[in-house]
RNA sequence: UACCCGGUGGUGUAAUAGGCAACACAACUGGUUUUGGUCCAGUCAUUCGAGGUUCGAGUCCUCGCCGGGUAGCCA
């Protein structure tokens, strides 16, 4: 995908159509400006993924630019660590703001002007209700609000006991700046909003320089009006406050004020996008942190392997709507699998060893023999894998007993070993006690060399495999869904969400990897053939060993037969 | 019960000024293949309901039905 490319002929999502036609009654004077407004209170996941690319490539697709624009108004909660994390993960997903990097913080003062300012002209005032008595004085659904007893002050008397909230005179939540507007309104967030509150905390950027705290929706649209903003994009929940977003714009008389437009956030099945919840699972334990593989942050979807591109590829198929939808999670798998595939080296990798010999292949000797790293990439060129007398293959590619359809490999029957010969298992060795197939003592075909038979037979079953000599073992974590229910927000009454925990999220194998991967580097991806998309764990692999991470699962058609056939 | 917003196949997203419901994913068939991967071909909806306007409605109007959101000094 290019996001930088104009879509002219291609089809437009609503957002775009409401973008072209106020740019066709601006005639000429309108340029696009968009913005991605995170609150720095916690790390980015894949629905911020969907508004980044929504607004970013909306920027680029109308040559305009897009802000990063941090949305700090509520010290209680705001680090400068997630700054710092969140700036990383943009640019991790692909994406520039170049120097337009604002901070809602660097408007406290224009802010505080305009709020003088509408004062002044009577369409706000200073609350002396504490935060229970406001919630009674606005009323319900059905009834209308009681106007605060402070609604009429004067002006005069606003502005100074304004002045002395800014100045610090009051306590923490003893009073507010309240905007004029109506208490019998059906919109309840026209009711007479707060505009300021009390509160003297260590604000991350501006610390104890002012007492006071715009409110989100007092902050929002004048930061964009502030920035150019000519597009202000969304997400749902801010609908009902765009009456309010309009109405300060409007009284603040400001010139081209920015539209609000919103959009459905990204809902994908078997995973959450909820910060606190995912908070949660952090601190409770059930995962290792903020960047487990298995979470749905951009930090845990790096270290998984998974390509930024595919992320952005995803969110753009997905498109963009109003409709609460949720998304496939096989969407974004297949995303990833579209974009490794023409890319990843191919490496044998082998998960679940269990022992070969070739029992007519000289003890002692071995060959090397020419793979391909990528058959969808002829440039990849190729590389060298050893053969010898000894050789581990997965577990899953032996049966004593053959179902039906089962291609691999069986007592008495042939296989191909990719790139290799071809072999017939001739005796299974067990363990004595437990039973377990602990070796196949195989023969192969010398005449076979390269998987082809002399004879012309066919030999359907073809199987990956390496060398017991220059193999290795390393840890490889396979990774499932994290929650077992692909909607893990429904759950029975008195339960939790995590009870919809997928309890083998996290399977840990003890694989043989082929020789080349010894040097992989981290950022790598490869693809095991036959089994996944791994990387590297840059967190875990070190002196004690390599470890590698599954990206995704190769898409499995026999796997699905089985399952069909229960 | 007030206000706001939605409703197109199994899942999503489309449908230029009303003009043959398209694309992707999933599923199922089959083909190719030294990865049971990739790739290729085929099958799979009369658009929530009822009226209305119109030669013609997924698109416009009316009335319903269903779903979501809103009563933080959170964003």
């Amino acid at each position: 995908m290019d996001l930088s490319k104009p879509r002219g002929g291609e089809r437009r999502n609503f957002i775009e159509r409401a973008i072209e036609e106020d740019l066709a009654s601006a005639d000429g004077s309108m340029e696009i400006t968009t913005r991605f407004p995170p609150e720095p209170n916690g790390f980015l996941h894949l629905g911020h993924a969907k508004a980044i690319c929504i607004n970013f490539g909306i920027a680029a697709t109308y040559g305009g630019v897009c802000n990063l624009r941090f949305d700090d108004t509520n010290p209680s909660r705001e680090e400068t660590r997630y700054v710092e994390a969140i700036k990383e993960d943009i640019r991790w997903l692909g994406f520039d703001w170049h120097e337009r990097l604002f901070f809602a913080s660097g408007y406290f003062q224009q802010l505080y002007d305009w709020a003088e300012f509408l004062i002044n002209k009577g369409k706000a005032y200073v609350c002396d209700l504490d935060p229970d008595e406001i919630r009674k004085f606005r009323g319900t659904f059905t009834e209308s609000g009681k106007d605060s007893p402070n609604r009429d002050r004067g002006v005069e008397e606003n502005l100074d006991l304004f002045r002395r909230m800014r100045a610090g005179e009051f306590a923490d939540g003893t009073r507010t700046l309240r905007a004029k507007i109506d208490m019998a309104s059906p919109h309840l967030v026209l009711r007479d909003p707060v505009m300021y509150r009390i509160m003297k905390a260590d604000h991350h950027r501006t610390r104890d320089e002012w007492p006071i705290y715009p409110m989100y929706d007092w902050a929002h649209g004048q930061s964009d009006a502030i920035e150019g903003i000519s597009h202000s994009l969304c997400s749902l929940e801010f609908e009902n406050h765009r009456p309010l977003y309009d109405w300060y714009t409007e009284n603040l008389e400001l010139e081209s004020p920015p539209r609000q437009i919103e959009f459905a956030r990204l809902e994908v099945t078997y995973t959450l996008t909820s910060k606190r919840k995912l908070r949660h699972l952090v601190e409770e334990g059930h995962v290792s942190g903020w960047d487990d593989p298995r979470m749905p942050t951009l930090k845990g979807m790096r270290r998984r392997g998974v390509p930024p591109e595919a992320i952005c590829n995803f969110c753009e198929e997905v498109g963009v709507a109003k409709f609460r939808s949720t998304i496939d999670m096989v969407r974004l798998e297949n995303a990833i699998r579209d974009h490794l595939n023409p890319r990843a080296l191919r490496r044998f990798g082998v998960l679940d060893p269990i022992k070969v010999v070739i029992t007519n292949y000289p003890e002692g000797q071995q060959e090397t023999i020419e793979a391909i790293n990528n058959p969808e990439d002829s440039a990849a060129g190729t590389r060298q894998v050893t053969f010898s007398r000894e050789l581990w293959i997965e577990r899953a590619d032996f049966r004593e007993e053959a179902p039906r359809k089962f291609f691999r490999l069986v007592p008495g029957r042939e296989v191909r070993l990719r790139y290799a010969y071809c072999i017939t298992c001739d005796e299974v060795v067990k363990d004595p006690d437990s039973g377990e197939v602990v070796e196949l003592r195989c023969s192969y075909d010398p005449q076979s060399s390269g998987g082809r038979t002399s004879d012309g037979r066919k030999v359907k079953g073809i199987i990956h495999w390496v060398s017991a000599i220059d193999s290795f073992e390393a840890e490889v974590r396979i990774y499932d869904h994290l929650f077992a229910s692909p909607r893990p927000e429904e759950v029975t009454e008195g339960q939790d969400f995590t009870t919809n925990l997928n309890p083998d999220s996290l399977i840990v194998k003890r694989a043989r990897l082929e020789a080349a991967l010894e040097s992989a580097s981290p950022g790598e991806r490869f693809q095991f053939e036959r089994v996944g998309y791994f990387t590297l764990d840059e967190v875990d692999s070190g002196a004690a060993g390599a470890v590698f991470n599954r990206i995704v699962a190769l898409r499995d058609s026999w796997a699905k037969i089985e399952k069909r056939k229960k």
